[in-house]
DNA sequence: ATATTATGACCCC
DNA sequence: TGGGGTCCCTAATA
């Protein structure tokens, strides 16, 4: 309906001014449209609130207070302007035309008319590319880099649900991590502290413990050294080690001895990787500071060292895969940094590379070490070609959507680890798109050589937003975290039952408050209540009008 | 159906 | 430098 027909529906309304001041004519505005809005409803709620409302006003006339008339008009929700109104329209989200563009930050378009628009290709940003190598450059480069093909073999794309378990964790997936050499073994972290262990051949198999940490699970690595142990770093300030066998887990480094004082001096810990070599434990904290720990005697190396601007989140670190006396950091001081772990003291990185927001993420290409792709919440992937060229800059920027920052886990763009040429990422999508009447968020595969999206996947069971995603080491199989649900993808003509025939393919596991009072890792009575999982499983089923995932209870 | 809530970065003074 | 207000597409729950 137009507003000028919704302005002759309803009658005017007075009302009492509530302050005696000058109002500025632009403080009048906003002061009038709000009320408008609450007037409006109680207009169609109940017609003698109205017209109480209007003889208070009029008698407030009487007294000499000037009152102010109020027209209805639909409003956009976003700028509170009239004439447009932001927000879905069927499927589609329709952006205020006032702000920024929301996918590329730009002003003077929108998202529909953004040159960057995920629907076809990327929009990529190359940056100047100086990466002239020095003579020494050329060496390293000759050296590290001889198995990196420069012609790139076909994508395999995991684009179709193989099998996965719906609230699974009873809060939002945080982490997920592939066992090193048990193909079907996933784990998961989620913002509860709790763990979990998925056996995605069997697909029942699965495991959650409860009790190893008591908030958010920010990073978790396999032992190199003994692929049954598993390190994990989480916001209650301690590092875990664990037995996946028995679930028996120790903690490493606990930098909240005293417990809870204010949050001004409640440590947590974020970025954490392995180094094998070194037999070390690197965590890093949200003050800025870096902790070495050895894996050996578990005891803490040294003292902790400022990386990034004090006071400041670290959220990431990864070791070089090539060469272990190089770490990658990053943060939430809008930078990542590299450091030589030979030298490790403040302000003594190797190179400092900007970014206009905080980065969620900073890796090294998993094969040859050379190459850094970051994601950053200024909704841009950043690629830089070569370490041992000009790091000024990078070598490019693609524009992507993911730059949520709360209430989701932060979306970080992964290698893809089996791909020779070192060109393929994965990452979550924000924005939705119109896919067949629904608002789906797909999960995009990047060639980050190009910017080029190279597919977008998704599965019109899965409405929630996948921030977090990990290809497989070995397999075509992508692993995805999205709310409280874990689903494997696997390509199209490969989508065969990972083990043997069994139709228990997706498997629903819900895990209520009521349980949740229970004793951490108590996870004897999870099938008991397996009639819910069936009407639950059934709700889910009626909303698609695709092919439709077997829903099973839950068994083990 | 609608309200609530957990929650994080950033901006402004 | 810190606290409080603000912020476009959340997801689950009551």
């Amino acid at each position: 309906m137009a507003p000028q027909t919704r302005r002759l529906t309803f009658p005017k309304v007075f009302i009492e001014r509530e302050t005696d001041s000058e109002p500025s004519s632009s403080d009048e505005e906003e002061e009038e449209e709000e009320v408008e809005e609450e007037e409006e409803e109680k207009v169609v709620e109940n017609k003698n609130v109205d017209e109480e409302r209007m003889e208070e006003s009029l008698e407030a006339k009487k007294k000499g207070k000037a009152p102010i008339t109020i027209s209805l008009k639909k409003v956009c929700k976003v700028c509170k302007k009239a004439g447009h109104e932001a927000g879905f329209k069927g499927a589609t989200y329709i952006d205020c035309p006032m702000k920024p563009c929301f996918l590329c930050k730009m002003p003077g378009h929108t998202t529909m008319a953004c040159p960057h628009r995920v629907a076809t290709e990327h929009g990529v940003i190359p940056a100047p590319h100086r990466n002239t190598l020095n003579p020494l450059a050329y060496v390293f480069e000759r050296q590290i880099r001889p198995d990196i093909l420069r012609i790139k073999p076909a994508f395999v794309i995991p684009d179709q649900v193989n099998c996965a378990v719906i609230r699974y964790h009873s809060r939002r997936i945080t982490c997920l991590e592939f066992h090193p050499t048990n193909n079907n073994l996933l784990l998961s972290g989620d913002k509860k502290g709790q763990v979990g262990v998925w056996d995605f051949g069997k697909v029942y198999e699965k495991m959650v413990y409860g009790n190893i940490h008591s908030c958010i699970v920010n990073n978790m690595r396999f032992n190199p050294t003994n692929h049954d142990s598993v390190y994990a770093a989480s916001s209650d300030g301690t590092i875990s080690c664990t037995d996946l066998e028995t679930g028996i887990s120790l903690s490493l480094m606990n930098l909240n001895p005293d417990g809870w004082q204010g949050p001004s001096s409640w440590r947590m810990l974020y970025g954490m990787d392995m180094n094998s070599e070194k037999g070390l434990v690197l965590v890093a904290d949200n003050f800025g500071f870096l902790y070495l720990v050895d894996t050996r005697s578990n005891n803490k190396i040294g003292e902790p060292i400022l990386i990034h601007k004090k006071g400041t989140k670290v959220v990431g670190l990864h070791c070089n895969p090539v060469q272990p006396d190089l770490l990658l950091s990053c943060g939430n001081d809008h930078f990542a940094r590299i450091w030589d772990m030979r030298r490790m003291e403040a302000g003594s990185s190797l190179h400092d590379l900007a970014h206009k927001r905080v980065v969620n993420s900073a890796y090294f290409s998993p094969l040859s070490g050379s190459k850094i792709l970051t994601t950053s919440i200024d909704n841009r992937l950043r690629v830089w070609d070569s370490i041992f060229g000009d790091l000024d800059s990078p070598s490019r920027e693609i524009v992507h959507s993911h730059d949520f920052n709360r209430h989701l886990t932060p979306f970080r763009a992964e290698w893809d680890p089996k791909d020779p040429s070192e060109s393929l990422a994965v990452i979550g999508r924000y924005i939705s798109e119109n896919y067949n009447g629904a608002a789906l968020h797909p999960i995009d595969f990047i060639d980050i050589s190009t910017g080029q999206l190279v597919a977008e996947v998704m599965d019109p069971n899965i409405t929630t937003i996948t921030p977090v995603n990990k290809l497989h080491p070995r397999d075509d199989v992508l692993a995805s975290g999205s709310s409280r649900s874990i689903f494997m993808w696997r390509p199209k003509e490969k989508s065969e039952p990972v083990e043997q025939k069994d139709e228990r393919k997706i498997v629903v596991c819900d895990r209520t408050e009521k349980k949740k009072s229970r004793k951490y890792g108590d996870e004897s009575g999870d099938d008991s209540d397996d009639d819910k999982f069936t009407s639950k499983g059934k709700k889910l089923k009626s909303k698609s009008n695709k092919p439709e995932w077997k829903l099973t209870r839950c068994s083990s």
